[in-house]
DNA sequence: ACAAATTTGTGAAATTATTATCAAAAAGCT
DNA sequence: AGCTTTTTGATAATAATTTCACAAATTTGT
C-alpha cells in the first residue's frame, strides 16, 4: 500500500497541501472532500486521491479525509523527528534574507550556522548567529552533524567550494548561487532555486504568450 | 519546422542554456555537440536536440552547434526587444532582496517602481526607485504599461491585491508571497517561486532518502 | 574521389504523469 | 432495513515527456 515511492512532483505538492489543510484546521473545517480540496489547489480530485494514495491513502470511502488526519500525517511525512539542521554559505543580501526566512518560517529546517569569507564579517552576529570564517565550515557540517548546506555564494564561490562541500557529507544543498551542483550519484539531493532562471522563463511565457485576439 | 510550441519544461531549461552557452561563448569555444552540451546540462544528447528543434533546430548536421548561433538565437528568444517592464509590491526583506537581484541581474526585465502599503516607508529611497503608496499602483500599471508584477507581499496583503492586480491588466506575476494566485484562464501567467515549499520539498527529500547501506 | 566517422533532425518507442472509470464502503434518508 | 447518494482506493486510459534509433548531411582521412 503506501509502498509506492513518491514521484517528484508528488513531493513537490505535499507543501502545498500542507500549507492549505494548515489553513482548513485553522478555520476548523474537520474533513474535506477530494473534489474540494482539488479546487482549493487546482488540480482534479483523481490527482488529489493520486497524491494521498502514494503515502497509504488517508481517506475514508464514501467520507472523505479528516482535516485533522490529513494535517498530522502530512506533517509527519514533512517534519522528520527531530528537525534537519542547516548551515547557510554567504552572508551577503541574499543570505541574510534567507537566514531570516529560514529562522521565522516553520519549515521542519533549523540554522545553526553562518559562514562567510568575507573577513570584515566574520564575528559579526547575523540573527544572532555569529558569522564564522568559511575557513571552518567542512568541520563544523562533520562535527555538527549538519544536513543541509544554504549556498547564498557567488557562482564563482561556490564552485570553488564545491568539493569541500561533497566532503562534509552533507545530505542536501539548498542552492541559490548561479553555480549548478551536478550530483551524478544519488548521495546528495541538491533544489536549485535559480531565481534568475525563473525570472527568465517568466519573461519568456509573458512575450511569447499568444495575444488575446481584439 | 519552428511552428512546435515549446513545452513548459523546455522553456524552464532555456534560460540554463542560455547561462552555459554564454560561458562556453566567454571561454572562446566556437563549436559544441548535443553530447558535450548534455553532459554539462546533466541531460541527453537526444533531449538537447529536441529541444532546439522546438524553436527550429540551430545545429547543422555532420558538424553541431555553433555555440555564437546558439547563443544569439536563445538569447532572441529570452530577451524580447523592449525590455519587460515589471514593478514590485512589498518593500519589506524579501522585497528589498529581490530589487537589488532584478537590478543587478540582467534578466530582461527593467524595475520600474515599487510600492508598499507601510506609510512609514512611503517616500524613501529603495536603489535609486521612490517607494510609492500601494494606493497608485493599480494607476500607475495601466499608465506605464507594466507587464510583469513582483509579489512580495504577506500572504495576507497579497490576496487583498489580488483582485487589483487582475484589473491592472499586467501579463505576468513573479510570487514570492505565500498566497496562491489561481488564475483559470490563461491572461495572466504566473510564476510561483515559493522559498517555503521548496526548502520543505528539499527536506522531505532528504530525510527519506535511503540510506547507503553499511 | 571515396570510405569511415561524426553528428544533427525527426519520427517512433518507452517512460512518466495525469485524468477517467468504476467497484466497494459509508452515511443519510424514508 | 433497504435504497440512494457520496466518496474513496485502485485500476485503466490518456496525455505528456523523455529517450531511442536511424537516415541524411558534413567532415576527415587516405
Amino acid at each position: 500500500m503506501s509502498n509506492m515511492k513518491a514521484s517528484l512532483p508528488v513531493i513537490r505538492r505535499l507543501p502545498r497541501y500542507y500549507r492549505y489543510i494548515t489553513e482548513l484546521k485553522n478555520s476548523g473545517t474537520v474533513r474535506i472532500s477530494s473534489s474540494q480540496l482539488a479546487h482549493i489547489m487546482g488540480s482534479t480530485p483523481s490527482q488529489v486521491r493520486q497524491d494521498f494514495n502514494c503515502f497509504g491513502g488517508f481517506g475514508q470511502q464514501g467520507v472523505g479525509y479528516s482535516v485533522e488526519l490529513l494535517h498530522s500525517e502530512i506533517e509527519k511525512l514533512l517534519f522528520p523527528e527531530g528537525r534537519q539542521r542547516a548551515v547557510l554559505l554567504g552572508a551577503g543580501n541574499m543570505g541574510i534574507t534567507i537566514a531570516n526566512f529560514v529562522l521565522k518560517e516553520s519549515t521542519g529546517v533549523e540554522l545553526i550556522a553562518v559562514f562567510d569569507s568575507d573577513k570584515a564579517l566574520i564575528g559579526n552576529k547575523l540573527f544572532g548567529l555569529e558569522i564564522l570564517s568559511i575557513d571552518s565550515f567542512v568541520e563544523f557540517c562533520q562535527r555538527e552533524h549538519v544536513d543541509i548546506i544554504i549556498a547564498c555564494t557567488t557562482k564563482e564561490e561556490a564552485e570553488e567550494l564545491a568539493p569541500s562541500i561533497i566532503q562534509t557529507g552533507v545530505k542536501g544543498i539548498w542552492n541559490y548561487s548561479h553555480f549548478d551542483f551536478t550530483v551524478y550519484d544519488e548521495s546528495l539531493i541538491v533544489e536549485n532555486v535559480h531565481l534568475r532562471d525563473s525570472l527568465m522563463a517568466l519573461s519568456y511565457r509573458v512575450s511569447h504568450k499568444k495575444q488575446p485576439k481584439e
